[in-house]
DNA sequence: CAGCTAAACGGACCGTGGTCCGTTTCGTAT
DNA sequence: ATACGAAACGGACCACGGTCCGTTTAGCTG
C-alpha cells in the first residue's frame, strides 16, 4: 500500500460516471442509427430487438447492456427525433422560443407540442408502455411548462398544474381519432387553450 | 330455400351479441376467480397467463379466448375491484354520491380517485400497458367528472377539461414517492382543489 | 333421444424480450 | 512492449405472451 498511484480519480470525477469506453460509444451510435432507421422503414411496432442487432452488426447482449430494455432504446430513439423540437423550445425564434412574452410561449408551447405528439404517436407508445415516464422527453416537457406557469405569476402546487395542462396533449395517444387530419386536431388545441386559460386565472 | 325457419333472430336481437354459453361463463368466473386470487398473492407484475389457467383448472386458449390479451385480464380484475368504488359514487352516500352539490360530489371524488389509484397502482400499470385506456374504468370516471362540470356550468371543450382534471389523480402511477403515507398525497390533494377551482372558475 | 352446428376447449407450438456466462477487447501501469 | 484487471462483447438459452387447429361439448331441432 506504499504506492498511493492505484487511486483513479485524480480530478474530483467531475463528469459522475465514468466516461464510455471507445468500442461501447461506436456500438452505442451504431445501434440508435440502426433502430432509427428500422423504426422508420418498418414503424416501431415491428421493430425486434434482434432486428435491432443483426442490422448494427452487434450481439443481442449488447443492445441490452446499452439501452435496458426494448422500451429504453425506443425511448433513446424517440428523445433524438425531439431534440429539434426541444432547441426550438429553448432557443429558437419566438414565440416559442425566448423573446415573446410568457402567453404567447405557452401558446405555442401547446400548439407545437399537440403537432409533434401525433407525429411520433407510434414510438412514443412503444417507448412509454407503462407509464413510468421519466424518459427525457416528458421530463423537458414539464420543465418547461413550470417555467412558463411560474413566469405567468402562476402559484400553488405547479407539479399538479403541469401534469393537468400536459395531459391533453397526448389525447392523441389514447383517441387514433384525433390526427393531422384537421378537425379533430384543431377542436382540442381551442379547447386546451381555454384550459390554459383556466389554469392561469385569464378572464 | 322454402323454409324460413332456418333463421334465429325471431325477436330483433336487443341484447346486441348472443349471450354467453353456460360452459363459457363457468370458465369466465373461475378464471375471474384464479386471477384475482394470484394477484392478491403474488402481486399482478409476478402473475402469468400459464399460471390463472392453471390455477383454474382451464387450457391456456381459454384464458385467452376470454380476455383477449394479458391486458385484458388485467383490466378485467382491475374493474371488478373498482365496482364497489363506482357504486359509491353512483348511488352511495353524500357527498361522494347523490344528493350534495356538484362541487362537493367533486371534491369527494378527487380525494377518493386518489387514494383508489394508490391503492391499486400496480394492477392499474397492468392493466394498461401502452395507454389504450379504453377500458371500463377510465370511461367511467371520465364520463362522471363531465357530468359534474356540467353541473357546475362549465362550457367548453369537456373532454380536454376532463382529461386535465383526472390526469393529476394518476400522479402516483408515474412517481412512486406519491403513496399514502400521508405527506405527498395531502399535498397532490390540496393542488388539486386548487386545479379543479381554476378549471370551473371559482373565485 | 338422435343428430347436427356453432361455439368453446386445450395444449403443442412459435416468436420475442431479456438473462447469463465464457471470451474478447480496451486502457493503463510497469 | 508486456502484463493485467475491468469492462464490453456475443449468442446460446430461458420464460412468457399469444396463436393454431384438431377435438369436445352445449344447446337446439325434429
Amino acid at each position: 500500500m506504499s504506492h498511493p498511484s492505484t487511486e483513479p480519480p485524480l480530478l474530483p470525477l467531475l463528469g459522475g460516471p465514468p466516461p464510455e469506453r471507445r468500442d461501447a460509444a461506436r456500438n452505442r451510435e451504431r445501434l440508435l442509427d440502426a433502430a432509427t432507421a428500422l423504426v422508420e422503414r418498418c414503424g416501431p411496432r415491428a421493430v425486434t430487438m434482434d432486428a435491432v442487432a443483426a442490422a448494427a452488426g452487434v450481439g443481442k447482449g449488447t443492445v441490452f447492456r446499452r439501452f435496458r430494455s426494448r422500451e429504453g432504446l425506443m425511448a433513446a430513439v424517440l428523445d433524438h427525433s425531439e431534440t429539434e423540437w426541444q432547441a426550438h423550445v429553448l432557443s429558437g425564434p419566438p414565440p416559442l422560443g425566448p423573446g415573446a412574452d410568457a402567453w404567447d410561449r405557452l401558446l405555442a408551447f401547446g400548439r407545437t407540442r399537440l403537432e409533434t405528439t401525433i407525429l411520433h404517436a407510434e414510438l412514443i407508445r412503444e417507448a412509454d408502455r407503462s407509464g413510468a415516464r421519466s424518459g427525457g422527453a416528458q421530463a423537458f416537457a414539464t420543465t418547461h411548462v413550470r417555467y412558463l406557469l411560474t413566469q405567468l405569476g402562476v402559484t400553488g402546487n405547479l407539479t399538479v398544474l403541469a401534469t393537468a395542462l400536459l395531459a391533453p396533449l397526448e389525447l392523441p395517444l389514447r383517441d387514433p381519432q384525433v390526427s393531422l387530419d384537421r378537425f379533430p386536431v384543431d377542436r382540442v388545441y381551442e379547447g386546451w387553450v381555454d384550459l390554459a386559460g383556466r389554469i392561469t386565472r385569464r378572464p
